[in-house]
RNA sequence: GCGAGUGUAGCUCAGCUGGUAGAGCAUCAGCCUUCCAAGCUGAGGGUCGCGCGUUCGAAUCGCGUCACUCGCUCCA
């Protein structure tokens, strides 16, 4: 049943103004997406609870909002450039896409010879045989081709010679000019992750506020891939939004700390954007999918219509970053510990959660199709709600509208509320139910007499009769 | 990236074998007044994703392209 959800949900999205398909009226752009009125509210209330989650709830970990376009040797000590500028090829025959590094590396050693001959490699004590040829091939574009099949690669899948396209690069990150022109500008690229503005801040982060390991930096913010394929309505987008909390520790701690981390994490999911256990779970990455940078990592997946999908990485960064952007930079990235006189590179834990995909997965979850009273429901969290009320006169005459508004206008001070007179009762709370809004208050004749309205809760349908000036009371004990 | 499918009003869809578009819901205005949608009257809104082609004539056929969904694949 919730495996088909996702063009619901999609439907629902536009239809009240979650979200919108980007571009739409020229024909749509791949995997964007624009959030509309009660899209931007979700996300913001989502990110917000994150933030007060990761940084107010701790007394060691504070914020930070760092650049998108950071020097470019940033991304060289990150090893973005080296690892996701691969050389690609194409075999014409069916259409198969290989790495050209990955591909080689499953020939006979002989192909390899043949090729190392016609580009004039020297193969002895060469570790990075395959990706020298790769990048070899590639600046040499138009022969790569036939020297390809020449040597006779074999493509793994059809188990013959491939007919190999020329070597072609597919950047990962978004790459512009700086500068006035695009001969004497540097290349600049849109960050591909928050993180490394962490990284390249954390002593002057660590220094202007006095802190200690451990300690953490937080931050949210764009980021930008230039994924091949995007899919699944938000959930792969090539611009998206990170939420990081880089978190410091003593190198002897890490495998603790990791822990730590995982079960606050969790914790987060389940009670803080009322997520059903069920849905959700740990997967650990195994060592050879590990990042470039990771010696352990666990994702939080969560059971999307489309199947598992992450949401969150919590992974052991080590100290990875730090030591390279020592390297690169000069600069001394050591974190000094006064009280033990000891000097060293902290350990580095990240949480990192894609705010989109939590966007979605609280949509997904809180997506209910009553089919007893025959409506759609968005069970969202009284926090999460975009309208925390909808406040209707019960008619629209006798004077009722005019005092419906004035409560309108008191409530709305304290939380986000709307006002509606169209159509009957019923079909305002229906409304209200398909936007997650959890509280429906009606004012009828019996208000004019004694200030009461009837408040109606949205997952239950509860109705109770309170005064006026107790229905704030009312919300807080609800909610 | 490969394969399949879809693309007609804001949403869901109908338009069979080619003759320049309809419904329900939604929206807006008016009536009704009723605490759990779908009562009455009326209105606005689409050159049928986009382009090219075939044809006297295309939403309807062909090709291309863009976008989305699904299955594989991939995902630092």
């Amino acid at each position: 049943m919730k495996k088909q959800h996702l063009d619901k949900i999609i439907s629902l999205c536009k239809r009240k103004g979650f979200v919108f398909p980007n571009s739409e009226i020229y024909g749509g752009l791949k995997a964007s997406y624009d959030y509309g009125p009660l899209g931007v509210e979700l996300k913001k209330s989502i990110s917000e609870l994150w933030w007060k989650e990761m940084t107010q709830s701790h007394q060691n970990i504070v914020g930070l909002d760092s650049a998108i376009m950071v020097h470019p040797d940033v991304w060289d000590a990150s090893g973005h450039i080296a690892n996701f500028n691969d050389p690609m090829t194409d075999n014409k025959d069916n259409k198969k896409r290989y790495r050209i590094d990955d591909l080689l590396s499953q020939q006979k050693s002989k192909v390899i010879d043949a090729i190392c001959i016609a580009l004039k490699i020297d193969s002895t004590n060469n570790d990075d045989i395959y990706s020298d040829i790769a990048h070899t091939l590639l600046s040499d574009g138009s022969k790569s081709d036939s020297v390809l099949e020449e040597a006779g690669v074999i493509d793994p899948f059809s188990g013959s010679i491939g007919k190999w396209t020329p070597a072609v690069q597919f950047n990962l990150m978004f790459k512009t000019d700086a500068g006035p022109s695009e001969k004497t500008g540097k290349h600049i690229y849109l960050r591909p992750e928050t993180a490394q503005g962490i990284f390249i801040n954390y002593l002057l982060v660590q220094n202007t506020m006095r802190l200690k390991v451990p300690f953490g930096i937080a931050q949210i913010g764009k980021a930008f891939r230039n994924e091949i394929v995007a899919r699944n309505f938000i959930f792969r987008t090539r611009e998206f939004e990170q939420m990081e909390m880089q978190y410091f520790v003593h190198p002897s701690k890490d495998v603790e700390s990791m822990e730590l981390w995982k079960e606050k994490r969790l914790d987060f999911y389940l009670n803080h954007l009322g997520i059903n256990s069920e849905n959700l779970k740990f997967h650990q990455h195994s060592k050879d999918a590990l990042a470039h940078y990771a010696k352990d990592a666990y994702d939080i997946e969560y059971n999307f219509p489309f199947g598992w999908g992450e949401v969150e990485g919590i992974h052991n960064r080590t100290d990875f970053d730090l030591k390279q952007h020592e390297n690169l930079s000069g600069k001394n990235m050591t974190y000094f510990d006064t009280k033990a006189q000891e000097k060293y590179h902290p350990f580095i834990i990240e949480t990192s959660t894609g705010l989109n995909r939590l966007f979605l997965m609280v949509l997904c979850e809180a997506y209910f199709e009553d089919t007893e009273n025959n409506r759609v429901v968005l069970q969202l969290p009284y926090e999460l709600a975009p309208i925390k009320a909808v406040i209707c006169p019960l008619v629209k005459k006798d004077g009722l509208p005019e005092k419906a508004m004035s409560v309108f206008k008191t409530l709305n001070q304290e939380f986000s509320c709307i006002y509606d007179e169209q159509g009957s009762i019923g079909k305002r709370y229906y409304r209200q139910d398909e936007a997650g809004t959890p509280f429906g208050i009606t004012l009828d004749h019996q208000t004019l007499e004694d200030n009461s309205v009837t408040i109606r809760e949205r997952d239950s349908m509860k109705q109770t009769r309170i005064p006026i000036d107790k229905i704030s009371t009312f919300i807080q004990d609800n909610k």
